[in-house]
DNA sequence: AAAAAATTTAAACAAATGATTAAAATTATA
DNA sequence: TATAATTTTAATCATTTGTTTAAATTTTTT
């Protein structure tokens, strides 16, 4: 009988193991519907163990949440921090760099986002970021190229274009009889159609 | 009995102020996370009585879920799949009528999504519904327009424009004092704005 | 090789929680 | 009004679940 699913696991520290199931029990049942015995039983491991390297099932989740927290905000900004370049350019980057990075984690935008509604204290740590963004030089590229535009709306925007159908990913995966393509190529599609939808939003008076 | 016109929460049944209160809870905390106990003290009604109207928390939740589904997916399809005019007045109506629902119902979008995500089997009676939306006629109609363009990506696109802010509202809100509007009149600029996006993204080749 | 330290295990505990029960209170019926 | 049916209540039950404990095992140190 397998337990843990992942065998290349094998000589990970134990305490790594713990961390690696843990992330995938949460993202998918999230934190309330995680039983520690689920935890356990994804890394092949003793339940005791959760308890001896992590101390508690919230301070696990906490730590798991900062890490996924970083990969879903902080690898977004500095796609915005970004120098040279056209607005565009820099457009195309975040649209194909970050759902690359989606595509390898699917689950983490519900995940996340969900975290932040039942605890909005998790964001709080993010905010220092989210400051320097209105003072970038895309933001005064953008107003240059349309003064009337509003940068939170922007941002919004490339935002829900990106993140949206992952967080719609089972329904659409349950809708592949009547969509020609799969998720993946969806999202293949739409890295190269985002950069030119923005380019036609941002111009709109 | 026959009540009143002007009926109060007061005067409400036992039975749906237990409904009331569950959907409140359960939008809040989810379903694990709510303990039958968070329901009794926001219906201010003893505990017994989920049981005694509604069998289990999980048959109370399944009712919810299925009303919560109707409001966030079947409410959108007619608004498809509604005949005469142009698109343009299509997507204008979709944009300012379906972001007034959410406005009234802001936790709907992550309650439904994370349910899906956690239990697909939840989506399937919805799957009707949408096998109809490649026929209609606005599909018709943005073809006519730009034979190039997907009928998928239109979907996303939308909503994700209207739907995606609800899911990041902690995080909006909790940036007030960075963004120029409070999220509601973030929400209202974006019902005359969606339309003019819409229009522009519809017409990239 | 012996002792000490670290890790792992099986078992158990204590609190939380969904559900039930039987009696009390209320409302409807005859 | 008296009786029956329905609704509400307080108490309790049985299971689940996060955590702890103490012994067993393995690894490191001397």
């Amino acid at each position: 009988m397998e337990k843990g699913k992942y065998i290349q696991q094998k000589d990970l520290s134990t305490e790594q193991k713990i961390k690696d199931a843990a992330a995938i029990v949460f993202q998918k049942k999230g934190f309330a519907a995680t039983r520690t015995r689920d935890i356990a039983e994804e890394a092949g491991l003793n339940l005791a163990l959760i308890n001896y390297y992590y101390r508690s099932k919230k301070n696990l989740f906490d730590i798991i949440m900062e890490e996924k927290l970083s990969t879903f905000f902080r690898t977004f900004i500095p796609f915005i921090l970004s120098e040279g370049k056209t607005p565009e350019e820099k457009i195309k980057r975040i649209s194909k760099d970050y759902i690359s990075l989606l595509l390898e984690n699917p689950d983490l935008p519900l995940f996340v986002l969900n975290a932040i509604h039942t605890n909005p204290e998790h964001f709080t740590k993010i905010v220092y970021g989210a400051e320097q963004i209105q003072h970038s030089p895309l933001v005064a590229q953008l107003k240059k190229l349309n003064p009337k535009a509003k940068f939170e709306q922007f941002f919004l925007n490339i935002m829900a274009l990106c993140v949206f159908p992952f967080i719609m990913k089972p329904a659409i995966s349950h809708l592949s009889d009547i969509l020609s393509k799969d998720f993946e190529n969806l999202m293949k599609e739409r890295i190269e159609m985002i950069p030119k939808w923005m380019d036609a939003m941002i111009k709109v008076k």
